[in-house]
DNA sequence: TACATGTTACTCGCATGCAAGCTATTTACC
DNA sequence: GGTAAATAGCTTGCATGCGAGTAACATGTA
């Protein structure tokens, strides 16, 4: 390896730095930061998710989603309730009406920066880049993959 | 944006958690994190940069980078030592001898995680995909062009 | 029923990363 | 020479992210 800027680690962190930084900025007027943006549009298609079920959505860590939902919930955008089911191992997240709202506009401004790159790079090559992401995203995650409930 | 999956932000997210996991544990033997692979990397280019050239070649935060020479300095694989310019502003960052020595295998560990992430890919697509994250990283960022002392 | 195992969500510690703000120093300009 | 502006590097505060460990609870099995 010659340059850093021939290794994938280096590369792909910038590229995301970017596009974190677009989307970012496009959510903050909404008080909103890009990954609690993901929980939210989990939320919107099927609310009342326990924690599990979010960190396998999203692929992330338990330690890393108690402290994200903490700080949605203190943002008014979701709330903890009880298991329906009585399993008191869990609570279940749902959407206030305040999260609710976010979906239209959210959804907009990131279909905004989502078309922003898009012109950028030309449909041909955003669509090739898009086929390597979810090939190197989906390696060895399996369960994103399997059924939720 | 009907699904997660179609959000950029998401997308390029994931896969670089993938491309980093990989390389943590390729590095893992040697103690050193991706991001400080890449500080060695171009110290082992160019030894004596002081952190606003490491910052500016990097693309990251001087808040940033306090903490992580702070880090390997602790570490042993280099230090801070006075400009000898005179200029009493900054210091400039060296390599210990252990720090250089890291090179061949560090190149080599990581060689193999690129390698590995092209065979999956095939040849043709992980070029088409290293283009396009170049091509957004590469957004805005005009410091990387402007040259370094 | 009793116990082993699995599941859930939590804590702590650590490493990035950025924004904002600060001090010390240097440079540019009058 | 003297002052304004630029530069370098630092701190604090906050938000991800993971590893490791823990406590509570649920489930499967003898």
């Amino acid at each position: 390896m010659e340059r850093l800027e021939d290794c994938l680690s280096f590369v792909i962190g910038k590229a995301q730095q970017q596009v974190t930084k677009a989307s970012r900025e496009a959510l903050a007027p909404y008080g909103v930061t890009p990954v609690q943006f993901a929980i939210l549009k989990v939320l919107w298609e099927r609310d009342g998710l326990n924690g599990a079920e979010l960190c396998s959505r999203l692929v992330l860590d338990s330690a890393t989603m108690t402290g994200l939902i903490d700080r949605m919930e203190t943002g008014g955008w979701l709330e903890r309730r009880a298991d329906p089911g009585g399993d008191r191992r869990m609570s279940r997240v749902y959407l206030t009406k305040n999260g609710a709202q976010l979906e239209k506009p959210l959804n907009e401004a990131m279909d905004r920066v989502n078309a922003q790159f898009v012109k950028v790079l030309g449909k041909d090559r955003a669509a090739s880049l898009w086929r390597g992401l979810e090939a190197i995203a989906n390696l060895s995650i399996t369960e994103r993959r399997s059924p939720i409930r």
